[in-house]
DNA sequence: AAGAGGTACAACCGCCATATG
DNA sequence: TCATATGGCGGTTGTACCTCT
């Protein structure tokens, strides 16, 4: 959620034209205005770089002055958080979905405060996103559930603020009562056997937990080879909705499927949304 | 209507890993 | 091999906005 720009950007764009030094705190549309023509024009060699021209796009005949005014006096760091978290116009506006949040926790259970690389497998969010979620509502309401597990709390309601923001199921997964649920494979990727109808949905439970994939991100290119497949999640019912057709739910490990079978649509969460799969039991 | 307190979220900070010269 | 620059990550903070009293 935007917000609007503070009186902060007000004082902060009177001293531009006397002050180069660097900018910090909110961004202003102006700024994200720049930062997303450069980025979209040019793209990004360094970040740094990106903060140097962005908004730099003038004539040569314009004074030095008008240039130095007109470009972001803005951090690579900054620029690059800002394109990452808030200017990517493939990241997902919506607020956090329940099925988003179950994965969420079920991610966090298994990979810890991994945030960028829980966030790899939740296309259209991002780790800030991720874990703003977490820290904001999930952990709150783990310490409330753990606090009435203890007899501590007084029998208090969840923390309110929770105004039902996510579903049933999350709140029950969060109660710090393991054995928790999580899928048999994590929904990262999904792709259609070529031999249609030789399995139903469940199938999916049969294959092996998806747990070490999401532990192989160690490097950079695998990680951005992850963002790069995102646009073959499976959506339940698309263009091709025979209903026969056997879909699985692939983990990272599992590219080694043709291309041609994975099934182009947006979305990694749609899987999970669409129940193709059935959750099982986790230890 | 106004103030207090809580929530959500954008952004900064510091650290670490990697690349480059 | 070392120094420096840069990018990425997780933790934390600051504050606009919302809700309650």
């Amino acid at each position: 959620m935007a917000r609007k720009p503070t009186s902060r950007h007000a004082e902060a764009g009177d001293n531009e034209a006397v002050e180069a030094k660097e900018r910090k705190g909110l961004w202003s549309p102006e700024e994200d205005e720049r930062l997303y023509t450069h980025i979209t024009r040019c793209g990004v060699s360094t970040w740094s770089s990106v903060a140097q021209l962005a908004g730099k796009n003038l004539t040569a005949s314009e004074p030095l002055l008008l240039i130095i005014n007109h470009r972001l006096r803005r951090s690579g760091k900054s620029c690059r958080l800002r394109w990452m978290n808030y200017l990517r116009p493939d990241l997902k506006k919506e607020p956090i979905s329940d099925r988003e949040a179950e994965t969420i926790i079920s991610l966090q259970k298994l990979l810890g405060n991994r945030w960028s690389v829980i966030a790899a497998n939740m296309p259209g969010r991002t780790d800030n996103e991720i874990k703003n979620y977490w820290n904001s509502r999930i952990r709150k309401r783990q310490i409330a559930a753990a606090g009435e597990v203890t007899g501590s709390s007084d029998g208090e309601p969840a923390p309110e603020g929770e105004k039902k923001p996510v579903g049933t199921n999350e709140a029950t997964v969060a109660a710090a009562s393991p054995p928790m649920t999580i899928p048999a494979r994590l929904p990262v990727f999904a792709f259609q056997l070529p031999d249609g109808g030789a399995g139903t949905a469940g199938a999916a439970t049969q294959l092996p937990p998806a747990t070490e994939p999401l532990m192989n991100t160690g490097s950079e290119s695998e990680v951005s080879g992850a963002k790069d497949s995102r646009d073959l999640s499976y959506s339940g019912g698309g263009a091709d909705d025979s209903g026969d057709m056997i879909r699985h739910l692939l983990a990272l490990d599992d590219l080694e499927y043709p291309a041609d079978l994975l099934i182009d649509v947006p979305g990694l969460l749609d899987a999970w949304d669409c129940e193709m799969y059935v959750p099982c039991t986790f230890e």
